[in-house]
DNA sequence: CCTCCAATGTTTCCACTGGAAATATACTGC
DNA sequence: GCAGTATATTTCCAGTGGAAACATTGGAGG
C-alpha cells in the first residue's frame, strides 16, 4: 500500500479524495453495497472515519462521487464496440454494454440508481449520468418511431430503450431471471425496431 | 390504537404478526424505506424492539413478510381493470397497474425488489412474487412474438414486457424521468405488438 | 526565515441501529 | 391447579454516521 521511497506514514495523505473513491470501488466490487460503510472505506485507505468529511461532507457525498465515477465507466461500457457504422449494430452494442456493466459491477450499479444513497443534486453526478444517457439518446435518434403520430417521438423512443435495458439489467442484478434462466442477452428480448433510412 | 372494549394494555398483543406488517406498511408509505427500522415498527405497535423476533426471526424476516404482502397488492393493481376481453386492453391495464402500484407505494416497491433487504428463500415471498409475475405471463401469452423463429418465444415475450414495465416503474420511482417529464404513461412508450388471432 | 492561518486528520463523544441473552408474563394442555 | 410453551421485556453489545474539539502539516506574507 505504501510507496517505499516516501516516509512510511505521512500525516497528510496527499490525494485522499481519489484514494477514497478508489477504495469505495474496490469494497463495492469485493464485498458489496452493504459493506460500504464510511468506516470501512476509511480503514481501507488507512485513515480515520471522519477524514472523508473534509473532502465529501458526508457519507452521501462520498457515495455520490463513487456513483459519478461509476457513470463514467458505464458510458465506456456502452461505447465499447459502438464504432460500427450500422445503427442496428451500434444499438445492440450499447444495450449489451449497459447490461454487461450491471453484471460486472452489480453493487455499483445499484448505488448509481439509488437516490437515497447518492445525491442527484451534485452537478458532478448529474453530468456524468447525463453523459451516459446521451449514448442512449444517440442510439434512439436513429430509430423510426412515431407510433400513430403521437408527439415526442424521440423522447418516447429514448425512454422505451432506457426502460427496457434498465429493467432487464435491474432484474438481472436482483437475481430475478425468468424461471429457468433461458434468456441471457438483452438482444433476445428486443423487438425488431425500424430504423430511419 | 387500542380497542376500548379490551383491557388497556395486555401483555400479549394477540395478533402481533399482522400488526407488525401493517405498521411496516404505514411507516413505509408515510416515512419511507430509510425510516423502516425494527425499533420504529415495534414502537408503532407499542412493543419492544425484540418482540418481532419471536414471529419473524429477524428484521429481514419481517421485511420479507411486508414484501410478500406488497406483491399481493401489486397483483391486485395489475388485475384491476383487466376484466376486458380485448387482449390489448388487458395488456394496457396490467402494465399501467404495475406502474401505478410503484407510483402509489414507491418505498414498498423498492423493498419488494431488494434481495438485500428481504429473503427470496421464503416460500411466502416467492409464491406471492410468482403470482404477480403470472399476470404478466398471461398477458404475454397472447402476444404474437416469434422474432425470426428464435426459440423460447413465450419466455422472451414475458421478459420483454417485464423488463420494459419494470424499468419504467423503477426509473420513475428513482425520479429519473426524461429531461422535461413529457412521458407519463407506460403505454406512451410501448410498441404496437402483434397479437395472436 | 518565521509566523500565522487554512487545510487536513485524529480523538472522543453521542444517538441510533439490529441482535443476543436472560428474565418476566400469560396462555394451554393435562 | 400445575407444568410447559409461547410471547414479550430488559439489558447488553458491536456496529453505524456525524458533531465537536484537538493535532498536525503545508503554504502565504511579513
Amino acid at each position: 500500500m505504501q510507496d517505499e521511497t516516501t516516509p512510511p506514514k505521512p500525516y497528510h495523505h496527499g490525494s485522499l479524495k481519489e484514494a477514497l473513491v478508489a477504495a469505495g470501488m474496490e469494497i463495492l466490487d469485493a464485498r458489496g453495497l452493504e459493506a460500504l460503510s464510511l468506516r470501512a472505506i476509511a480503514a481501507h485507505v488507512g485513515v480515520s472515519h471522519t477524514a472523508p468529511k473534509n473532502h465529501f461532507g458526508s457519507l452521501k457525498g462520498l457515495l455520490t462521487a463513487i456513483a459519478a465515477n461509476g457513470f463514467h465507466r458505464h458510458r465506456t461500457y456502452m461505447l465499447a464496440g459502438a464504432i460500427n457504422d450500422d445503427p442496428k449494430q451500434r444499438q445492440r452494442a450499447a444495450m449489451q454494454g449497459y447490461v454487461r456493466f450491471a453484471a460486472d459491477h452489480p453493487h455499483l450499479f445499484r448505488l448509481m440508481f439509488s437516490p437515497a444513497l447518492c445525491s442527484f443534486d451534485d452537478p458532478a453526478l448529474t453530468n456524468a449520468a447525463r453523459a451516459s444517457y446521451g449514448v442512449l439518446q444517440d442510439i434512439a435518434a436513429g430509430l423510426d418511431w412515431d407510433k400513430a403520430g403521437l408527439p415526442d417521438g424521440a423522447r418516447r423512443a429514448e425512454m422505451m430503450l432506457w426502460s427496457m435495458v434498465h429493467g432487464f439489467a435491474t432484474l438481472q442484478v436482483a437475481g430475478m431471471t425468468p424461471p429457468d434462466g433461458a434468456i441471457l442477452d438483452i438482444t433476445d428480448i428486443m423487438p425488431n425496431f425500424g430504423f430511419l433510412p
